[in-house]
DNA sequence: CGCGCGATTGAAGCGACTCAACGGCAGTGG
DNA sequence: CCACTGCCGTTGAGTCGCTTCAATCGCGCG
């Protein structure tokens, strides 16, 4: 039950970190060649709970998590997904104690720094504490952008909006940006956008149905990321419902069924 | 127009500053005595615009500030209001330029960090660091919560978070915590949490007939706190609806009218 | 092989958006 | 001093999209 999967030594490990930060540093500099604890975590683990005391940060190196929080009832929700670079634990720096839980959702690795190294390194280290920087507010940013997304009216910009996020992030990473394998499920999808798991379903058919994408299952193709992204710019009522300026004539309101 | 309204020095501001940030310091420690910029913002008047280059972060002194994205078609997005304690700017930490604008609701007045100077106090002073984190965190913390109240289905439930939220939020601040005075407009509070801003009148008038806040425009005073907390508990399908171990029986998934 | 979960699709009800009108208040300028 | 003009807040009525409940199908795993 509390025994930790798995966790080992990585003398030398800091560079990589400071990589997985995206932070360069010159490469004759000295580094505290402090060793780090790699933790493995496998698909559907957990890498720490709810309310579990805030011991570590986690550098994410391989992997996809999950962040949720669920309530009295039961009811799960998705606040986010982490991948490789992102930072994991940061919401108990101004706490005690974590407001959310991770899960695995493939197997991952993690760096673990525990509070007082992550003080210490960030004190002697400048560029982990501007990678640290850059990570949290990318993380601030991220969440700003799930305020967008769930911002939306049309549960179909939602999920466009969503999709588009996805291959963003995706294509800072070098990969296509045009082929998305979802590794989460309808629900969590569902949750993260604020709508019901039948409407992302509905949703999918909606965006495949304009040729934006092609849906099978959780294997999504994006067939035209200039159309979706226009599609994904459909906001709440305007000052003024300015048709003329659109860009591409994709734009739309309420009207989708027609494309049926 | 690109006036700085007004900025004075304050030598040792520097103590003043980690008080805000919440961390505390040996008396007897010796601090850099950094001279800080502060900057007095009038009610209506912007800090900095979106897509303003990053030059600076801010800790708000005084005052009250609403954060915004306007998109193309004039849609205003508002992801948050910062008080006293809070951090400004850190969004574009991971980029080169401002994410989001920032106006005042109130005469404020802020400390002007330069980016190099934060860095630099980050270094020489831990005290600074850990605040900063601290910081942060609570930032990530609020804009989760944003994503919390944003997935409550009904509008309500919605307004019910926000008004727990902010009363929460005044009363760590020692304040009474029970008599709000609202500084944003209904269109913002709609914005905020994602609903019309009729809506947003209606529910303030739904929650005021089941008797647990008293609504006079922009003055609001919690009736009965616990029953708006148990409202606020009110989720989206919950795993099995578990009646019965129900706090104190205000817990409402649909009906509402039967108080009128 | 069967069980459970995820995904899809259908049908029905209702709640929020939208458009609209009205009263109140503040700032402005004649 | 007082119209005038926005903006804010409230309230009403109608439409429509999302939720909810339900059934079905496919797939992986024990």
């Amino acid at each position: 039950m509390n025994s930790i999967p798995m966790r080992e030594l990585h003398p030398g490990a800091v560079p990589e970190m400071l990589a997985l930060l995206g932070v360069c540093v010159d490469p004759g500099q000295k580094l505290p060649d402090m060793p780090l604890a790699e933790r493995r975590i496998r698909a559907g683990q957990s890498l720490f709970f709810e309310g579990a005391p805030a011991t570590s940060i986690y550098v994410v190196r391989a992997g996809t998590f999950k962040a949720f929080h669920t309530a009295e009832d039961g009811y799960e929700q998705v606040f986010g997904f982490a991948r490789r670079g992102d930072l994991l634990g940061c919401d108990a720096l101004s706490g005690d104690c974590h407001l959310m839980g991770t899960v695995a959702l493939e197997d991952a690795s993690v760096y673990v720094v525990a509070l007082p190294d992550f003080y210490a390194l960030a004190q002697s280290l400048p560029a982990f504490h501007r990678g640290v920087m850059r990570a949290v507010s990318g993380a601030m940013v991220d969440l700003t952008q799930l305020a967008d997304m769930m911002a939306a009216v049309a549960s179909e910009v939602r999920l466009a909006r969503f999709l588009v996020h996805l291959s963003r992030r995706m294509s800072i990473g070098g990969q296509p940006s045009t082929f998305l394998h979802l590794l989460m499920t309808r629900r969590d999808i569902g949750s993260y956008l604020g709508v019901a798991h039948e409407t992302i379903s509905r949703s999918f058919a909606a965006l495949a149905a304009l040729r934006l994408v092609k849906v099978n299952q959780r294997e999504v193709e994006i067939l035209d990321l200039a159309g979706l992204q226009g599609f994904a710019q459909g906001t709440r009522t305007p000052v003024k419902a300015s048709f003329g300026t659109a860009v591409a004539g994709l734009r739309p309101g309420r009207v989708l069924a027609l494309a049926a």
